[in-house]
DNA sequence: GCACAAATATTCGGTCCCGAATATCATTGG
DNA sequence: CCAATGATATTCGGGACCGAATATTTGTGC
């Protein structure tokens, strides 16, 4: 009834509003805007995702096209500007994603939760290899912040870039630490999931596993109904 | 012609694949499994998702059904087990995504990205409230991460609490530090952030956002064209 | 044993989004 | 001057995903 399609969901869309705060544009100077800042690095932007994005906002009366340029030349330009109800939203919007922390899901996260699933040896070598190519990103990152400082851009306008790297940072120290637990053999657990990989012997592999689902894993409302798994018609072979 | 559908982008699939390397089971006993383990807090699980995951790996020969149950009672359950090319692949993806760093889009970095489109008093009351907010998470997960030692379950199996906690600290720090540099006046540019908002004047801020603009802002190959915007047909009005 | 709620297990429709394709204009140089 | 290349600007098809709806069974109180 009331709103046509999509809530807050794409970001891209908060980026369109900020944008036509500014001036009125059309969607390819949007992008052209928005890469000139840098805004690429912090926004998933995508070329063919924002003419949908623009519509949709349009279906909502947050913008509205403001004329069509032909001038015979170029294909049609259409010129959006923001509505009234747009600035409002823009500036809620921007104000609750600060305001609310979402939760998120980081690759390394969900790659980690999984990590006893490779054999030690295996998962040594790729977080060495992370590793390294973290330590290059933050290289690059830390280059591309001091360029942007010696051209004069105020820490305000470049603040989405401290925090970036801040996060990097702290994933390059973990890994660095993860890979020092491992190798000195201090992990918690690291035995244990030696001996899955080392045990030729299915059935030990298994009965770990069962270990690892039998364990007390409390949620955060501290009592989790165990699940009784119905029967036990596991079946023979 | 060769894969179907998608390829690796959803980590849905991944943890699938792990469940099935443990053990021949229906969709929704993998996200029972999921569930108990907590695994939820770090894969985006969503129950509708599950069964075409499932359908597509599927597809790609990376599970097989092994025997469909009708017992009369439930609704028919589809058991599946991984294949060979599955089991290698879940590996492999894994070992991938460990290896590999990609790029991700925090919310908090997109929002600090546009944070000058917003008056500075209304971004330092949404910081204040991230920031409790923030603290409020971190207590919970340190609460969980207790309760999950003191039932003794290894470190090896709770990697991704560890780490997201590590990020969600460095945020909450960040924040922290952040809200300080606009209360102190000690952040680079917070005069001119100020004017944009506290001038009644139009053309002000304006003008101000043309100079964000023109700011030479390097990109990481460090020349880049300035594009020309076509043509200064910008019209009166 | 029956109504009602909760858990179990899956289906389905609509929508969003990506990437490739298209179409036009500008520029270069042979 | 026209073919080729690259930048400009937009369209489009189709797959993936989310969340609400659907069945069916189990449990609970009366």
């Amino acid at each position: 009834m009331s709103s046509p399609r999509s809530n807050r969901s794409n970001p891209l869309a908060l980026a369109v509003l900020v944008c036509l705060l500014e001036a009125p544009m059309h969607p390819y100077q949007m992008a052209q805007t928005l890469r000139n800042r840098a805004k690429e690095h912090s926004i998933r932007l995508n070329y063919g995702s924002l003419y949908g994005v623009v519509e949709n906002l349009e279906k909502r009366k947050l913008v509205q096209a403001r004329e069509t340029l032909r001038e015979g030349r170029r294909p049609e330009r259409t010129i959006y500007e923001i509505t009234e109800a747009g600035a409002r939203e823009a500036l809620d919007w921007l104000s609750d994603m600060i305001s609310v922390p979402v939760k998120e899901y980081p690759q390394l996260v969900a790659a980690l939760s999984f990590v006893v699933a490779l054999p030690p040896s295996e998962a040594m070598t790729a977080l060495q290899c992370r590793y390294q190519a973290l330590q290059l990103r933050l290289l690059q990152m830390a280059g591309m912040r001091r360029a942007a400082a010696e051209a004069g851009l105020p820490d305000v306008f470049s603040l989405e870039s401290e925090l970036e790297q801040a996060l990097v940072d702290t994933e390059l120290k973990y890994v660095g630490d993860l890979i020092d637990r491992i190798a000195t053999g201090s992990l918690d657990g690291l035995p244990m999931w030696r001996a899955f990989h080392e045990a030729d012997d299915e059935t030990l592999k298994r009965l770990a596993a069962e270990v690892a689902q039998g364990l007390p894993w409390p949620g955060p409302e501290s009592r989790e109904r165990r699940t009784p798994f119905t029967d036990p018609d596991a079946s023979s072979e």
